[in-house]
DNA sequence: ATTATTTATTAGGTATACCTAATTTTTTGT
DNA sequence: ACAAAAAATTAGGTATACCTAATAAATAAT
């Protein structure tokens, strides 16, 4: 069986590959993620080689193995549906949800896991608008890009967020922000991207270019303008 | 704040404390219980001291001190509120709900056990009919006594069960004796203490004493003779 | 009161999961 | 091409949580 701290390195690499362009994460750029010193994840990165987790490749970087990928899937999944369960059933708010979610996450029964899936309302989507994957790994699609490439007049609506600290999330709810939220970019100061968007009932938001990236969005009229 | 590994130590320690006549506990009791050996637990001991949880005197056995009780009954309360959970909302048998209730009593969050004790009606007693401390350590009192110190004729209710294995828990199931089962004493047989008892309608069963002994009912009617 | 048995304690060892400091290797910038 | 910077690796250390084997102390049995 998997041990718990494999998990975490599987989900954090999993991440880390996953994000932006590249597909190799480091061993550098892992440590950073995880808040553990480069040694420490030296060390334990020889041993989820042996386990045939990952292929680690001096200078090319960490890649999951087949095996490696499902199982950080599978942590994904657990994780993801455990913050919903705390979200939906529980009354969590969605920026207090990650980090319970992340002790959660260990337990390992499937039988639980199939309980709260359904408790949860067999989600799709995390309250941070994140895909959970189904117990094959598959990852339901959606289209989605960061509020900071649109257009002047584009009206979207928010999909989800690329950032899961309490800092971030509590400054969205105090915008009054949230998942689902219909947005209409009223906009664009090109001194520094800024964006100034309206949704509900004439409530107005100027977002900084920093907070835009992070917000994940589609557009509602087909044949938008805004850069995917 | 507590370590998830002092708190396994604290319930062990109650536990032990509580079963039987005597308020010591022994060393060499605990790490049976808990299955580790003598010189683990020895040193375990000298830190759950100096954390002034636990007072251990040489050969006078383990105590636990006032703040050490209150640790132990709040993970007690964790424990029996998450097999109340898995039982009732989760609808996991009798049997199955402590293994996965050892892993999710260490997840320190008051608000989610709040939470998760609100869904689950509340409830005073767990599936095993065992009290659940309020957030004050007070236990809900019940009187009860074990089946086996039945005389013959008696009428009693089944309020718990004194241990947690599924072979045990299975076994009942099997017979159909759940919690809050009325049971009528029909006959002890002398050679061994057995007693075949008749439940529901013209339901019957033998149990050995063994079995008896870990069966804890109350009498139906005032003044019976049983043994409390 | 001795001996035998049980219980507690000490000594020394392993594995995991972390760390800092030092060194080597690789990459990057000029 | 070479120095500087960044990244990877090695060396050596700590704390926790376990273990076995050996010894000491306490308790029970004759
Ligand atoms: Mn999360
Ligand atoms: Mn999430
Ligand atoms: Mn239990
Ligand atoms: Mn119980």
């Amino acid at each position: 069986m998997i041990k718990t701290s494999d998990e975490k390195y599987l989900r954090a690499i999993y991440h880390i590959s996953l994000s932006e362009k590249h597909v190799k994460a480091s061993l550098s750029e892992l440590a950073y993620y995880m808040d553990l010193k480069p040694p420490t994840v030296f060390e334990r990165l020889k041993i989820l080689g042996d386990e045939k987790l990952i292929i680690y490749n001096k200078n090319k970087g960490i890649r999951l193995t087949k095996v490696g990928q499902k199982e950080a899937l599978n942590v994904i999944r657990k994780h993801r549906i455990w913050e919903t369960f705390l979200h939906k059933v529980c009354k969590f708010s969605w920026s207090e949800v990650h980090e319970l979610a992340e002790k959660l996450q260990n337990i390992n029964s499937e039988k639980l896991m199939d309980r709260i899936f359904v408790l949860s309302g067999e989600p799709k989507f995390d309250p941070h608008g994140d895909p959970i994957p189904d117990k094959w790994g598959v990852l339901p699609l959606t289209e989605r890009r960061p509020l900071l490439n649109s257009v002047e007049g584009c009206k979207c609506i928010v999909l989800g967020v690329n950032e899961d600290g309490p800092d971030f999330l509590n400054y969205l709810t105090d915008l009054k922000i949230g998942l689902n939220e219909k947005l209409s970019v009223e906009k664009i100061f090109p001194f520094d991207g800024s964006l100034k968007v309206r949704f509900r009932q004439g409530e107005m938001a100027v977002l900084s270019p920093k907070v835009a990236e992070q917000i994940m969005v589609s557009c509602m009229k087909a044949n938008c303008l805004c850069r995917q």
